[in-house]
Formats: C-alpha cells, structure tokens, sequence
DNA sequence: CGTAAGGTTGAAAGCTATCAAGCGCCGTGG
DNA sequence: CCACGGCGCTTGATAGCTTTCAACCTTACG
C-alpha cells in the first residue's frame, strides 16, 4: 500500500514552521516516529493539546485551559497513520473525528460505477469526519498520503461535554462551517474552466492553507501523487504534469518532484481569477 | 431584476406534493403570495413549524413539541422574497440563518477578477448561511429563482437556545453534516469530465432532493435558467442547451421550457456514473 | 543494479467554447 | 387587443483545448 516508486524529494518541506517570532525547524518525518514501524498504526497514547502545533486551528481554540483538559480526556491519539494506510473507509459507522496533529489525508468517494474521486485534500489542523454525521455513516474514505498523526475524537462523547461547555459548541459550528466555505471554494475551483486556471487555483489554495498553519507560504510539499490533484480537478495526469512544467517554464513556480515554491504567486493567482495576499 | 423574457412553462409544476397515502395539490405559486406584491419582500409575520411542509428536514426535526415553540418564539417569517430579489448579499455580516420554506435560491460567488459563479442550488428544507458562521460575513449572495418564502433564524439566540435543547444541537449538526455531504457530492458532479456527465449527475441529483422533499421524482422545474445551470456545472449555456436536446432525443427526458420529465432514471444514472433508487 | 511505479513528453482524436444567427415567449405600450 | 422589443433558448460551424494513446524518463526500493 505504500508508494514505491516514483519522485518524492526533500522529505520535511512542510515542516518548516514559522512562529511569529523566531524561525523554528522541526524535522516532522522523525516527529511522527518513523522509528516504530513495528507497531500498529492503531497505537494510541495520551493526548497534549498544549504542546500541538495546530491547536489554534482546531477543537481547544478558544477554551480556558480547564475545558481543554475535560476535552483532552475523551481524546484518543493514534500516534502514527502510515502513507498509504486509511483512517477509515467508505461505508464505516460514523463514531469520531478525526483532528489532524501532522501529515495529510486524501478523501475518496467511490461511485457506483466504481470509479474514484478524490474530493478533499486535509492538512493539518483540520477535521476528518465531519460530513459522516448526518448518515451515520463515512461517505468516503480518508488514505494517509505522508505518515500522519491524528487525534480521535469519540463523537458522542464530544456531543455531550459541547452540550456543557458553549465555547466548545462555537468551536464545532466553527469548524463545521469553515469546511464548508473551503467546500464553496472547491467548487469555485473547479467551476473554472480552464486547466490552467484550476491548477493555479489549487496551488494558491494550498498556499493559503499552509500559511495560516504558520508554514511557508511559497515553500511546500505537494504531498499528494499528480493521479490525484488531476482526479481532484477532473483533469488527467497528464495534462497536470504539462501544466506543471508550463507553469515552470514561464518562472511562476520551481517543482523538484513533489517540491514546489511558487516564485511568483501573484502571478498564479491572475491565472486562477482569486485575489492573494501578496 | 425579475425575468423579463424566456420560457417560463408550467408555474407550479414542483408544487405538486405526493404524501405518503394520498395525492395533494397546492397551488405554490397562490400560497406564497402573489396578490400582494406592492407590500415589502422584508414583510414578517409569524412562525409555524406545525403547518410548514418542510417541517420534517429543518431544525425543528426530531424536536418535542415544547422545544418547537421556543424555536418558534426566536424565529421570523418573511412572507415573500420576490424572483430576482436577494436575500443577503456577498460581505453582509453574518446575523441569521434562513430556512427555506418554499421557493428555490443561487448562491453566487464573486471571484477577485469580478467573474461570478453560482456554487449552489437551494431547495425547500435547505438552510442558507451556514457557511458565514466562521467569519461571520456570508461569502456569496443568495438570489430568490422565483417567489420564495424563507424563516429567518437570529443565530445567536439559536445558539442559546441549542445549548439548553440537546435535540436542537444535534439537528444543527445535522443539518451541516447534511450540507457537507451534499457539497460532496457537488464536487463529484464537477468532477465529471465530460459535460454529459455533469448535466445527468445535476438531474439525478435534483430529483433526489425533491424527492426527499415529498414531490414528484420524475417531474419538476428547473427553476434555474440554462445559464446557471452551465455557469454551475463549468460550461455553457450553449452546451447545456445542446445536450437537454439530446438527452430528449434519447428520450431520457422531456423538456417543455423549464418543466422537464425524467423519462429515463436509470439510464441518466448510467450517464451519470451514479446509482439511483429506482 | 534491476524493477516497478510515478512522472514527463509527443502526436492525433474528440469534445467543448466561441461566434453567429434565428426562434419563441413575455411584458410593455400604443 | 395587438404589435413591438427584449430576453432566454436553440442550433450551426469553426477554433481551441484537453484527452487519449504511446513511448520514454526518473526515482525509490529490494
């Protein structure tokens, strides 16, 4: 189930985290234990949102320090979810959520002709699961594309402590609702009509994503193989690995496999029709 | 702003309910109001949940009749939001949710270029607006396809109110749970390469959602005129135009301006790349 | 160092956008 | 009541873009 072959460069661009202040190097790869591969990807051990990276983004923001104990103790951690494993698969009853501490997670729906489609992207500091809660139900199913760790979220439980703690019930109609703004976006993405305009559209988008998790805003991993960004834009891997040497040869991005800095993000963002932040 | 020209056929077509044992007609198009047109679109008159058709999806699903009535008591009516009118705009602060009581809306979102792009169709028993939570400012407008009438829900008192109503917390999850999974399945029709594809994926899925609702799954109007149809789904209105002929050609539908007949389910499922539940 | 999977590049075919013309329905105004 | 004008919709021909098919290259891993 993992990958074999193929580019994969300089493992750990991602996890090159800017604090407002100093700049911090944190070598994630060895962070998410890579030297345990002999365990179970289902090994779970106490969770610490204090020391977690994207706990502004996720659950404990907002929380006075005595709610986000009450929240850690419902919280199960699954240390390591290995690149190719699955978080859980389409049709599983519906029973947590899914935080995500480090790495990042493809979701794929299958249809009933059997074909796949990857419908979502998740990075870190966003929730995996949201969607299954009215059926009860996954309508899709979460595949680690890098080792990953993830927070488990026992949903019935989280229920009840939102019913007694309002900052928490904020919090989850929060992060309900930023997913589906992101959605809307998506949906802006890949309304766009051109090939070069949808690309342009998902490079700014991740490069958003990944600067408001404090990493760099033009530096970073496209995680994911080009099947699966060409299969997320309802393009081919070909016509996204085209694009891609386009976009290189006209000096608006430089890819080393799957490393890419965007050299000129305005630029990117004219050809994607969305303003940017720079 | 209301429609001036074009085809507009048979008002009333999706006003044709099925209950459960016996066939009912209501006239829509007389209910919600068409005699009083000098009065305000803003008009407010009172709630209730009790006689509203889509009682059954909204918030107050699953809730006792007590619990109805405090939602009742936080909630606003307005009677009429007229063809071509808005109900909010893009960057209006983020107040209320709006319940759908009949009618049908677009939400449309306007890209930094000034290009814009319908993300959404609304139908009886959708909310609009819960994607405006988290940064409290609605990202699109909602434009009324014909007379609607909607229940406006301060959010902050529905807050509230879900902190002391578990059954309300729970339908509020619901109901973005459900969006969620509905955005999904939006992405999957986009997703579709080819614009056949697309156009099947949009009619099977609209049917479904009124099917939900208690119409006709066969019969219904598409509300929407061609070019949001093609706006939504990344292609023209030409192209749709193209392919609603043929799909008639085929008998698979039949169309008679915006009142179309599914002739064929299983067979636009099949183009579709979808199941379907006949 | 060989192999397999991921990725890149090229040529031809197919599909969709674009441009253009014409039709039908509706509301308006005479 | 009827003619006019506008808008939405339909249909046709062409150009352009993306897919498809195919070959080859690159990288990681055994």
């Amino acid at each position: 189930m993992t990958r074999q072959g193929g580019y994969n460069l300089p493992e750990g661009v991602n996890a090159v985290r800017f604090s407002s202040k100093a700049v911090t190097r944190v070598a994630a790869g060895r962070v998410i234990g890579l030297s345990n591969e002999k365990k179970s990807a289902e090994q779970i051990s106490k969770v610490s949102c204090s020391n977690c990276s994207v706990r502004a983004l996720c659950l404990p923001a907002g929380l006075t320090a005595q709610d986000i104990d009450r929240l850690e103790q419902i919280t199960r951690k699954k240390t390591v979810i290995k690149a190719g494993d699955q978080l859980f698969r389409a049709g599983d009853k519906f029973t947590s959520l899914y935080a995500i501490r480090s790495g990042s997670f493809k979701s794929v729906v299958i249809a009933a002709d059997g074909s796949a489609q990857v419908t979502h992207f998740a990075l870190p500091g966003e929730l995996l699961g949201l969607d299954a809660y009215s059926t009860q139900a996954h309508p899709s199913y979460a595949e680690a594309l890098e080792n990953s760790s993830v927070c488990e979220l026992p949903f019935a439980q989280l229920e009840t402590l939102a019913q007694q703690v309002p900052g928490l019930q904020k919090q989850i109609f929060n992060l309900f609702s930023e997913e589906l703004r992101q959605e809307k976006d998506v949906v802006m993405l890949l309304g766009k009509r051109s090939a070069e305009a949808r690309l342009a559209a998902l490079l700014i988008n991740i490069s958003e994503r990944y600067t408001r998790r404090g990493y760099s805003a033009t530096e970073f991993n496209l995680t994911m193989p080009r099947i699966d960004i060409a299969n997320y834009l309802g393009l081919t891997a070909e016509t996204v690995s085209r694009l891609i040497s386009r976009f290189q040869k006209q000096e608006l991005i430089k890819v080393q496999g799957r490393a890419i800095t965007l050299l000129d993000k305005p630029g990117l963002a004219t050809l994607a029709g969305v303003s940017c932040s720079d």
